[in-house]
RNA sequence: GCGCUCGUAGCUCAGCUGGAUAGAGUGUUUGGCUACGAACCAAAAGGUCAGGGGUUCGAAUCCCUUCGGGCGCACCA
């Protein structure tokens, strides 16, 4: 347990003590510093319910506190405030529990396996840098639970069905028309056939314009999609190439993004599960016909929100969207047997994810106690304000984006580092953290405007701020000769805060965990390592002479270190050796 | 029409399960390298928390309302 959960515990119990039924307390970072570490705001809360005078409560309970040693300076404040400070010696205990393990410093919770669906990615377009939330937040909030201690199956769940692959089939009908793909009377072998991922990331916006301003052509792509979902041999055929490149394509750019996948799976997948979950889903009796198609009504008497019914099957017999969620549901079930799915995209699907979640409860597909839940990102808008549009040709890829960061890391990285391939890789690492972390500090659910120059900023609250802090850290323990195995001695108010802020961060880590945001994580890193920065711009270490206070601030860098590569980690950010 | 969501410093955003004096970065102005790595540190200026009303010891936060953005509402994904 950690140290500030125990602390948190044995307030709890010392309040019950007082004879006050609570079971959580709610102890937060002093807003008046100058009064308390912590101020702890329930006497108000428990004046209401007992109906006493919350002062003569905040008394009682004051006097409970006082009697624990790792506790200082309590008094109480206005209405009720009790406010609290922790004593030196309770922080120096805690600053050595951490340099022995910094694990010491994470609450672990009841272990649950987690199908966590965050890639989204389709087969048929180049990745754009509206792909860029869903990777960056799945991947940080799989590290979190696996650090926190569950069982996490990550996967990027592809489209790689559906009217994108008429629209690209189309295309290259028109670019290769000779290609015996097209030819439905041929009945031999297909000969190789290649086409690069740039020639693929053009086509699907130049069909799409086509299908837009004209009917014929549109029509023509209902008809390979159908015909390519029937299985038409030499369209099956040219897909199966594409799907290849694109994958390819898109693993690399993932994996530039440090962004991983157990599951490299796609709608196609669950083809085989499609006659089964309908089957289970009849057997319920729910399913009915309505205008020729095969729904299900989800409403619920409680709604005050319409709830239409969800389409399982569309009314010329084919499969669709849902269809496709629904049988991944189920196979998932089969495989697996999770207690959770999750699944992270766009907030614009919410009520479609609440329809499919209340259409698998109610026809078994999950176990009763199956917990399914979408979390919505916001949307990314352009400078307008207004979402930009992911069909017409004019959005950034990110491929592109990615690049041009790398390109400006580049040319900040130290002189020094002359060797090219190790320029490279060092200002893609640096280059990618600035995207990475301008994409976290931001709440999930928010819209935001994105702004190229914001993403590609080194300096500030950035990515590169605590990666360059981080290295330097490393760089000054490095260049150290003096063995350091104590932290014994709290210098200034500049130490203490190092201390004070170390020992929210599990509190930081549940809050992520409970709202599926890194923003409080992002936030939390940066002020841990500017207060690291100021500690380190006061004092000179390696040549400070008194040896005791030389080894507490080697012991206080090291922790600090140590913190920042974990946290690092969990948001899915890598640190360069120098930069 | 029904439902959801947002409006906080010049800009981009935190803070929202009610807590004391509303924060950060950036931009602007200014100071700090013969230095453990200056992608750094320090300081100043910058606010009618969209407007109005209510709930209470206490409201940026909860409720109502007006104005202004955005989104969703069965065979797209």
């Amino acid at each position: 347990m950690s140290y500030i959960k125990k602390i948190e515990e044995d307030l709890i119990k010392y309040i019950n003590d007082c004879g006050y039924e609570v079971d959580s307390i709610d102890l937060t970072e002093s807003n008046r510093p100058d009064l308390g570490d912590y101020q702890i705001n329930d006497a108000m809360k428990l004046a209401k319910t007992y109906h006493t005078n919350p002062r003569e409560i905040a008394e009682k309970i004051k006097e409970k506190i006082e009697q624990d040693s790792r506790f200082t300076n309590v008094n109480i404040a206005g209405p009720g405030f009790i406010n609290i400070t922790i004593s030196d010696s309770a922080l120096i205990e805690f600053v050595n529990l951490l340099h022995n393990s910094i694990d010491n410093n994470i609450d672990k919770q009841e272990k649950k396996k987690i199908i966590l669906d965050y890639g989204g990615a389709n087969i048929a377009k180049t990745l754009h840098v509206g792909h860029l939330r869903p990777a960056n937040i799945g991947e940080a909030l799989k590290r979190l639970s696996i650090h926190l201690g569950h069982e996490v199956i990550g996967d990027v769940h592809f489209g790689d069905i559906g009217r994108q692959s008429g629209m690209v089939i189309s295309e290259i009908k028109r670019l290769h028309p000779e290609l015996k793909f097209f030819d439905e009377n041929y009945e031999g072998e297909y000969e190789p056939f290649t086409i690069t991922a740039e020639e693929l990331g053009e086509i699907y916006p130049r069909a799409n314009l086509a299908a837009q301003e004209s009917e014929e052509r549109m029509e023509e792509v209902r008809q390979i999609t159908a015909e390519l979902e029937e299985g038409r041999r030499g369209y099956v055929a040219l897909w199966e190439i594409i799907k290849e490149t694109s994958k390819e394509d898109i693993k690399k750019i993932y994996l530039d993004l440090n962004t991983t996948f157990d599951l490299w799976e796609g709608e196609t997948d669950c083809f085989p599960y499609i006659p089964a979950t309908i089957d289970k889903m009849k057997k319920t009796g729910l399913l009915y016909e309505s205008e020729g198609a095969l729904v299900i009504d989800v409403n619920n008497e409680e709604d005050n929100k319409p709830m239409p019914p969800l389409v399982v099957i569309k009314s010329n017999g084919a499969t669709l969207y849902a269809t496709r969620d629904l049988a991944t549901i189920y196979s998932r079930m089969e495989r697996f047997n999770p207690d959770i799915m999750w699944y992270v995209t766009d907030f614009r699907q919410s009520l479609y994810f609440e329809q499919v979640f209340r259409a698998s409860k109610k026809t078994h597909l999950v176990n009763e106690d199956t917990e399914l839940a979408h979390f919505g990102l916001g949307t990314m808008n352009g400078p307008d304000g207004k979402p930009f549009k992911t069909r017409d040709g004019g959005v950034m890829d990110l491929k592109g984006l990615i690049e041009e960061v790398i390109k400006e890391a580049e040319s900040r990285l130290n002189p020094s580092i002359t060797d090219e391939e190790e320029r490279k890789e060092i200002s893609k690492i640096v280059g990618i953290s600035a995207l990475k972390y301008a994409d976290f500090i931001t709440y999930r659910g928010t819209d935001y405007i994105f702004d190229p120059k914001k993403f590609s900023d080194l300096n500030g609250k950035t990515g590169p701020y605590l990666l360059y802090s981080t290295i330097r850290m490393k760089s000054l323990l490095n260049k150290n000769d003096t063995e350091y195995k104590e932290y014994s001695l709290i210098n200034n108010d500049t130490d203490k805060d190092i201390i004070k802020c170390l020992l929210n961060m599990p509190l930081i880590l549940n809050k992520a965990f409970d709202i599926k945001s890194l923003n409080d994580i992002a936030d939390y890193i940066y002020k841990l390592t500017s207060l690291y920065n100021k500690f380190y711009s006061e004092n000179r270490v390696l040549t400070e002479e008194n040896i005791e206070l030389k080894s507490s601030w080697l012991v206080l860098t090291d922790v600090v270190k140590r913190t920042n590569e974990l946290l690092l980690d969990i948001l899915g950010i890598k640190i360069p050796e120098k930069m």
